[in-house]
DNA sequence: TGAAACAAACCGACCGTCGGTCTATTTATA
DNA sequence: TATAAATAGACCGACGGTCGGTTTGTTTCA
């Protein structure tokens, strides 16, 4: 193989992507280190330079997505003029506009993480991204029991529990996703619909907020993600 | 090797014995098929008249789990002197119950459950568990609701909902495990308690509950759990 | 009654694959 | 030009799984 050389920061990167790439497409534990070396045009030695081993491999593909999607979420989070209720509305609504966004992709995600030789990569994804969202939540939720706007004694707590909640919605949107393939639109929406309802209800009893104050959906919005 | 012949049930369950107890001990992907059919002293061909694949094996382990821990809620559940929240309060309560008695074992599983090695075994056993869990709890909310003891217009999301929410329980278990282990009993038995009556009080909230009608939790029960 | 036929249970040598190691070589840089 | 980082790829051992064959128990029928 012609021997090129790149600095570490784009080599290590480029790993990355291929293995992205590939654990998505064909699962985690199907996707041999020979396949990303392949793939990325990469020597073993050279691999194994970069990660001590396919794990760590995963955990950087775990790493770089949850600091994208801290990347992202953060700015909502900062804006001063919102209080806390309008932050975690804000939260959702730009988790909605992603999801309609990049459909295609994030079905393809979810397709994915929710196979059974996937459960490493999903769990390592699902906790790098709770240990970013915690202090963030968390955050928002001390900010708003202090204001007085929602009730959350223990906000690490709530937090934890809150996200802990947004695993049964990705549940749920997953099988809402197989029922649409299978052709059935309708059903899939009403019951993506139903169960992000009562995911709103259950944010607004646990916080103590007056009904309809949060809102994790929009009429039409599940539809609109299926048909995207 | 002896060639011994044993009635189908009474192999298979001694394989899956074997291997519950590898796979706690040292881990699902530490442990191969050749420990678990020199435990078990059984050749391969016997293992694999059995179980199609390693993975088939630890499905039946986590389906037994779900099978044993069913047979003993059910008939908590089917108590008919009880209300919906009677019924789910002697839910908690066998739980700590059984938490108690088996507490040494329950911490070595705990333990085990979330080394990382281990995501494989800890889902399916999540898994298994939920599929046994949610008929049983949404059928008793579906009566509360009735009844009028409780809110849950959408039983089976709550449902699910309210066990998401118990995974975030056993994850504070485990840290307080862990600071328990490393000597801080105090810190420890406070962590757990504050966590446990907020999941109280989450699931509370969210049946709309008065204040104090759930007892997930009793005085002592951390410490008393943590020190046994 | 018993032996032939059959199916299920069991054995263990063997195989291909995969993650990971190792030595040698090249490239950048001080 | 000396040194360390980066790269190459042959190689290794372990592991999950296969396969051809043997043993054991049961059914069938002369």
């Amino acid at each position: 193989m012609v021997r090129t050389k790149k600095s570490p920061e784009v080599r290590s990167n480029e790993l990355i992507d291929c293995a992205e790439r590939l654990f998505f497409q064909h699962g985690y534990e199907n996707t041999t280190v020979n396949d990303v070396i392949r793939e990325a045009n990469v020597s073993k030695g050279a691999f194994y330079h970069y990660f001590v081993s396919k794990e760590a491999l995963l955990e950087a593909v775990a790493t770089r997505m949850a600091r994208r999607n801290l990347e992202e979420l953060q700015p909502l989070v900062e804006d001063p003029s919102l209080d806390a209720v309008g932050q975690l509305n804000a939260l959702f609504a730009g988790s909605r506009r992603t999801k309609i966004d990049m459909a295609p992709q994030l079905k393809n995600t979810f397709n994915a993480l929710f196979k059974p030789e996937n459960v490493a990569l999903y769990h390592r994804i699902d906790e790098a991204l709770l240990a970013v969202s915690i202090p963030l939540v968390a955050e928002m939720l001390r900010r708003g029991h202090e204001e007085g706007t929602l009730d959350a004694p223990d906000p690490e707590a709530a937090a934890l529990m809150l996200l802990q909640l947004r695993v049964s919605v990705a549940k749920v949107m997953y099988k809402a996703l197989q029922r649409y393939e299978a052709g059935d639109l309708d059903g899939a929406a009403a019951m993506l619909d139903g169960w992000m309802r009562t995911y709103g209800t259950a944010i607004e009893r646990f916080l103590k907020l007056p009904d309809g104050s949060i809102e994790v959906t929009e009429p039409g919005f599940a539809r609109a993600f299926l048909e995207a």
